[in-house]
DNA sequence: GGCATATAGTTGTTTGTGCAACTATTCAAA
DNA sequence: TTTGAATAGTTGCACAAACAACTATATGCC
């Protein structure tokens, strides 16, 4: 049986992914109003680097799943705000190995805090075992089309 | 309380939207390989218009949760693809009015089957059940927000 | 009527994304 | 060992988004 379960309405909000537009948006205000020179989609990339720092791009694209050439020019951007600096790998030349700069570390708490912050604002009135279903749902849509 | 529920991947995921761009990656391809060739950010104009046409840009604004420069440069291309033409409204020369030209009518159907298709596949294996509660949690998550 | 203000839409700039085509390096098989 | 395929990363191009600054028209108040 198919899960043929939209309405027009719902099948656009879910295609479209409003929500997550909206919570991007929230967050990415929030790291203005802070005076945070940085993009949600650098911020992306730091947080992984922040868990791991000293990976290639190539391991970027697939944590962030975006392609090479995305994480090129996010790279770059970064080196140019002095977040990150590119360093060739010695056992294998073709690679960059990421690491984060000192200003790029200080940055972890506070654009964190925001997060879980911007976060709260969403999910407010959402009772938790919802969410749970939600996150869920989300990661197997994820898995089955990835 | 504090809605304080997320992991740190998870907290990634849900900011970042990766289950919405999956749909939407996926949703293109097959536009792509259908030889239709029109953007999804195109589609979800055209999607409003077939619902009703001769709205303004800006209903199209809010129907779509995009600001003012982003539908003038949607609608610009969408002319040139002569999927819709803009008339100037009688009553408001501010106002253009959007209405679709018989091209465009003629991709409805088969774009839905499309999107139809794509949401099958995303949300295969998951029961009908929690697909609604996500549905709901992503509602008031924009709710919240916007 | 005339002027301030609000509204609809456009343009410029920066940033990000996807695809295709490209370079450089590594690896593996003949 | 050489050569062809795979892998890592970059560049060019078209499209899209956010913000600020702009034009044109409408509205409301004196």
């Amino acid at each position: 049986m198919p899960n043929n379960q939209f309405k027009r309405g719902e099948l656009y909000s879910f295609i479209t992914g409003k929500a997550s537009t909206a919570i991007a948006r929230r967050l990415q205000k929030k790291f203005n109003t802070a005076g945070l020179n940085i993009t949600i989609e650098q911020w992306s990339l730091l947080y992984h680097l922040w868990k791991q720092e000293g990976i290639s791009q190539q391991e970027l694209c697939n944590a962030t799943f975006r392609d090479k050439p995305s994480i090129t020019r996010l790279v770059d951007n970064l080196e140019k705000l002095n977040l990150v600096k590119r360093v060739a790998s010695e056992s294998d030349r073709r690679i960059n190995l990421i690491y984060l700069t000192k200003q790029a570390q200080k940055l972890q708490e506070d654009t964190m805090a925001l997060a879980e912050e911007t976060l709260n604002e969403a999910l407010e009135t959402v009772p938790a075992d919802k969410v749970d279903i939600c996150k869920e749902v989300l990661q197997i849509v994820y898995d089955n089309l990835k």
